[in-house]
RNA sequence: CGGGGCGUGGCGCAGCUCGGUAGCGCACCUGCUUUGGGAGCAGGAGGUCGCCGGUUCAAAUCCGGCCGCCCCGACCA
């Protein structure tokens, strides 16, 4: 059953599926768009989220939970928000159902919503309508709030993880006193964003700022982190948003400062979404299967116990279970797979498919010699070793795959990372190798549509040093560049 | 919304050109033998062939309409 995975090489986007069903991660849903999220997906999303929610705390935050509905008017308070949104949102007019002449369910019509709510796309309307209630002085300031809920937008072409129609995410919404301080804000969560991606996830980022085209709806400034796929396509992996006086505007927030002047409340927001884990697949998975980084992996060890008889089965599972309890002690979160109805085969690949870092084996065999077979997923290495200091020697490991996995992934972002002068080898770069470009532009939104449209690259960030770099041009026009951006197909 | 492909037991597919009452692999159930890289044999269960209509003695197959899914674009985290 090698064929249970499709090659990257032969279709990528079927091997991105077949990874995703096989490391039984999440499947569609009868509702078009949506994914029905399995446990073991939803438990690399825990620990995603446990994660990123201990490092939002150790930076001051605190959660809270606002609703799923969001009144309609309140999107037309905000004018590029609404543009950006309308046309993705769900909208609920009716709270019941009845019964037509032919017996066929329908919205009621005596049901209709004196005000539609839409589904929350994201939650900056409801959210300033609130803050505006909370905020009275400088003394409130300022409010360091997440929330972890689901969001709906409705997408054209949906992809497993990557675009779909409802996804799990955060969503941080702070309010400061001063731009400065939200400013600080947004790039200290871009910062945690970063240390997550690079640190836990092993995928290496770049950040910078978008574009005005490519900016959320409603900010001053976007800032993000780009992930380089294993296809040569760039991952929007976060954003943080510097949202300026914009919503608080919009929603007549203000606040008294020490001076008694009443002045506007300065915004950011900040999210990523179960889309990390899209990013998480394409950047460490292989033509086996699954691969996950063992700070994540929902199980990081398997110990999967042979025995070919019942005489066998007692001492192979004592020892099995003696085993699991010294690592347990040890932090590692470890599977038993003492499955008596799959041969030890079937359960290795199972095991495999599903990216469990570390898988140790134990039979008869290794009874009598007091060894253990410690497979690695990442290389797909094993090795008979003693028991005698296996726990450090899993833990060990561990750290080395990690660490594999970053550099393995640090070093294909650097071999695809291009710098390119001309707009010729440009378009061969991003048509025929892909990965992320350095080039010249002149700042102008045209030259970066045309570059979009010839070449369907887009600006995936402008480096935060950018002016500090050096100067050209722009590769379309000649005109001058205060800097090299950094460009790339893109999900 | 454009262009392409596809809807047949749980999953993957054949059958359709040339109409004749549905088949294969995997999975599932029972039993025995097995088990150090997806085990073997024997028996068994499971399908109104996406939906609606038409042609016909007879439709998975031919004709018309509709729905859905996948891939490639436009939109997007």
């Amino acid at each position: 059953m090698a064929e249970a995975v499709t090659p990257r090489d032969e279709d990528y986007s079927q091997w991105y599926q077949d990874v995703v069903r096989n490391g039984q991660l999440a499947e569609n849903s009868p509702a078009r768009g949506c994914m029905i999220i399995k446990p073991n997906g939803m438990a690399l999303w825990e620990n995603m989220r446990d994660q990123l929610d201990q490092m939002f705390k150790d930076t001051g935050h605190e959660n809270y939970y606002f609703p799923l509905f969001i009144p309609e008017r309140f999107m037309e308070r905000e004018a590029e928000h609404v543009e950006g949104f309308a046309k993705e949102c769900a909208v609920v007019t009716h709270s019941r159902l009845t019964q037509d002449e032919e017996g066929n369910l329908i919205p009621d019509p005596d049901s209709k919503l004196g005000e539609n709510y839409i589904v929350r796309p994201t939650s900056e309307t409801i959210i300033w309508d609130t803050y505006s209630k909370w905020i009275q002085s400088y003394r409130d300031l300022p409010l360091l709030y997440n929330q972890w809920a689901n969001v709906v937008r409705w997408e054209m072409r949906p992809r497993l993880f990557l675009r779909t129609a409802e996804f799990l995410w955060q969503e941080g919404h702070t309010a400061h006193a001063t731009r400065e301080e939200a400013v600080e804000e947004a790039e200290r969560m871009l910062e945690v964003y970063s240390t997550f991606a690079e640190e836990y996830m092993a995928m290496p980022v770049m950040q910078g700022r978008k574009t005005a085209s490519e900016r959320f709806p409603g900010a001053v400034d976007t800032y993000c982190i780009e992930a380089m796929m294993q296809d040569g396509k760039a991952l929007q992996a976060g954003t943080s948003h510097f949202l300026g006086q914009n919503f608080a505007k919009a929603f007549d927030c203000t606040f008294t400062d020490e001076n008694n002047e009443e002045t506007y409340v300065w915004a950011t927001s900040w999210g990523v979404s179960t889309r990390l884990i899209g990013g998480l697949i394409m950047t460490h998975s292989d033509d086996q299967g699954l691969v996950l980084p063992p700070k994540l992996a929902p199980h990081q060890v398997v110990i999967v116990p042979l025995f070919f008889d019942d005489d066998q089965e007692g001492p192979v599972m004592e020892k099995c279970e003696r085993l699991q309890e010294k690592l347990e002690d040890a932090g590692v979160r470890v599977k038993m797979d003492d499955n008596h109805t799959q041969s030890p085969g079937w359960r290795f690949s199972e095991h495999e498919l599903r990216g469990v870092p570390v898988r140790l084996a134990l039979g008869p065999r290794d009874l009598e010699n007091d060894n253990v077979e410690v497979a690695r997923r990442d290389t797909q290495t094993k090795e008979v070793v003693p028991q005698e200091g296996i726990v450090d020697r899993v833990l060990d490991l561990l750290d080395e795959v990690q660490q594999g996995l970053y550099d393995q992934a640090q070093e294909r972002q650097e071999d695809t990372t291009h710098v390119v002068d001309d707009y010729d080898t440009f378009k061969e770069v991003i048509e025929e190798e892909g990965g992320f470009v350095w080039a010249h532009w002149d700042g102008t939104e045209e030259t970066e549509a045309r570059i979009q449209e010839e070449t369907s690259a887009t600006i995936r960030l402008i480096p935060f040093d950018r002016e500090e770099r050096e100067e050209g041009e722009d590769m379309v026009t000649g005109e001058p560049s205060e800097g090299r951006v950094l460009f790339a197909q893109a999900y």
